[in-house]
DNA sequence: GACTCACCCCAAAGCGCTTTGGACGCGGCC
DNA sequence: GGCCGCGTCCAAAGCGCTTTGGGGTGAGTC
């Protein structure tokens, strides 16, 4: 069914329809009554390439991802915050456009997507410091909202972000009042702009009592589980090993208590591990008291967040970069305790 | 840049200059040169949804995830397999679409993708048992490829599966050759097809021994790290324990595995697991020994696979249905071993 | 020299929608 | 009575591309 053969139904134009349907004042209330029911009947959809081509708007936002790693990008956390970003655009009538591209396509992908004119925006994900991607887009004239930072841009720029400097900073803060000095940072890829603020807040913790952390105790990779475990197993089997672990992302943790209990050391008694949690739904942190001492905060609501924003964005082309910081939440679990006297053996 | 102003630019009517890009024989070969370089210089890019417009595909594929449950599908299999697929959608030339509808406004959101002509075909996920889409999608007449099957659909359909069945016989039928009479199935949600599949397969070898699995043993549910963690520790606490168990993911054989930890048992030793890996980039069981014993079969393959046959198929709409069953390799690990004489306490 | 036939190229007609710029009729106002 | 304004509706012009149906031009043929 299209507008004219519907029009034609009508014996109305299809000016007419399109406006009565569109919601445009110019037609009668009648009309449109007559019109929407006509249309409901019949399974009416305008066909959103031509309705496209006529408005130049899209009705659709891009999420391009670097195919850079095969792991850091592609990843549990990444689908979580589409979820949350899909939730927002079907509710506002968008659709959501994902390519993967190889890195060193990047740019060329950006430009074609908006000469191409197929999205009206986009969401830029894992910001690096340094990132160019914030020019390009800035240069190029579309939309967008970034989830995370660029350090060092100095452009005015949309974005949504977790505090990740407060929230590692807390959650060392933890474990020094708990008594631990050799605390290891199991962080992901410092190339990556959460990671360098996780980093600072670690770091700044130390630096506010006097204390300065073991270079050797910090480690940075993509966040696998294989990773947590390698990193905590070689760590734990050193000279001087780190009492506890602070961690960038559930997976690696679970990672790092596989190590743990291999070694036949005890989470939460002989080795305490804070990570961080996304909050994701098929890895729940939840229970009475949660298996992991955590840094919380959600993803999925991330994607929320950052997809509204983009859309009013979109819709107030005007408005003036609008930027969104929240905090993650600390919650007590079982894998933090404090300092033994004895360290194990 | 458009095509208009290109040809002025070039002296040529738009005809000649969209033949020369599009590969078209009426043009000379040196005419094609001169345009290409022209449009690679001003980097020209056809508008896509005029292109679509004008020649009705859309070059873009759909991916319908149900919000049904906030666990099962947007999820990290979900991801991984998008991954691949999307490799291939960009290789030749096709945009992805992602749309998250809740369950009950599904039939809905596959009309629309339809007469919205947003794209040329879909992927369904995650199928169920009696699924109603493959029924409704050969009616609207959009093509698609499934992702598993639909045990009792009776019209053709293309689809891509691994085999469930057989996998989870073998797997079974390892853990009963290591002297295991006690194995608890912990199962994705029976509604799947792909977890029937698997609960058949679990019986299957059971049967060919003459032995019946007990009831109490088998679960079902979204196969989350907390389900496996939750069930295991209630089986593992009853009066009689299984000594083995067989899980549907790897997440899940986490929370199995954390579960037997904290018992004080063994993975391995006192409890053998056996679970089913999608080979998830970021939960990789590739060690030189793997952590769990698994089916494997890496569903990003799987991504690749349903995405090259959509567009054949697209592209070659008078072909038979064709559907491709994949075997799991079955790779021994850590986390199996014979039954102990005496059973830990 | 007329004719055919490739070979290149072009003008114009869509694709299905939105939107501009009226047209028409009717009541109210001076 | 003429004029204006308002409420409704319509014809037609795009949006940027592909594609149909020719139209020249020059080489080859008789």
């Amino acid at each position: 069914m299209k507008l004219k053969e519907l029009s034609e139904l009508l014996h109305l134009s299809q000016t007419t329809v399109s406006r009565a349907l569109n919601g445009y004042p110019e037609v009668s209330e009648a009309t449109r009554k007559r019109v929407q029911a006509a249309a409901a009947a019949h399974g009416y959809r305008p066909n959103i390439r031509a309705r496209s081509l006529a408005t130049g708007r899209a009705l659709a936002i891009g999420h391009v991802i670097p195919l850079t790693s095969k792991h850091e990008m592609v990843n549990p956390i990444f689908a979580d915050f589409i979820a949350g970003a899909g939730e927002v655009y079907s509710a506002r009538g968008y659709d959501m456009l994902l390519s993967l591209v190889a890195d060193e396509e990047q740019e060329h992908a950006y430009r074609e997507l908006k000469t191409k004119g197929a999205v009206d925006g986009l969401i830029i994900h894992a910001p690096r410091t340094g990132d160019r991607r914030i020019h390009l887009l800035n240069e190029i004239g579309l939309p967008f909202v970034v989830h995370g930072r660029a350090t060092d841009a100095d452009e005015p720029y949309c974005w949504v972000d977790m505090n990740n400097t407060h929230a590692f900073r807390r959650a060392t803060d933890l474990l020094l009042d708990l008594g631990h000095r050799r605390i290891a940072l199991v962080n992901g890829l410092e190339s990556m702009d959460f990671a360098q603020r996780r980093r600072a807040g670690f770091e700044e913790a130390h630096a506010a009592r006097g204390l300065a952390p073991d270079p050797a105790l910090m480690s940075s990779d993509e966040m696998t589980e294989g990773y947590g475990h390698d990193t905590a197993r070689a760590l734990l089997a050193a000279d001087a090993p780190p009492t506890a672990f602070l961690v960038s992302s559930i997976i690696t943790a679970i990672g790092v208590r596989r190590a743990i209990e291999e070694l036949g050391l005890r989470m939460g008694r002989d080795v305490s591990v804070i990570t961080h949690d996304d909050d994701l739904s098929y890895l729940q942190n939840r229970a009475d008291v949660p298996v992991f001492t955590a840094t919380r905060s959600s993803v999925r609501d991330a994607g929320r967040r950052a997809a509204s924003m983009l859309l009013d964005r979109i819709e107030n082309p005007g408005a003036e970069p609008c930027q969104e910081l929240f905090e993650a939440e600390l919650l007590l679990g079982q894998s933090t305790g404090p300092l033994l006297e004895s360290p194990p053996k």
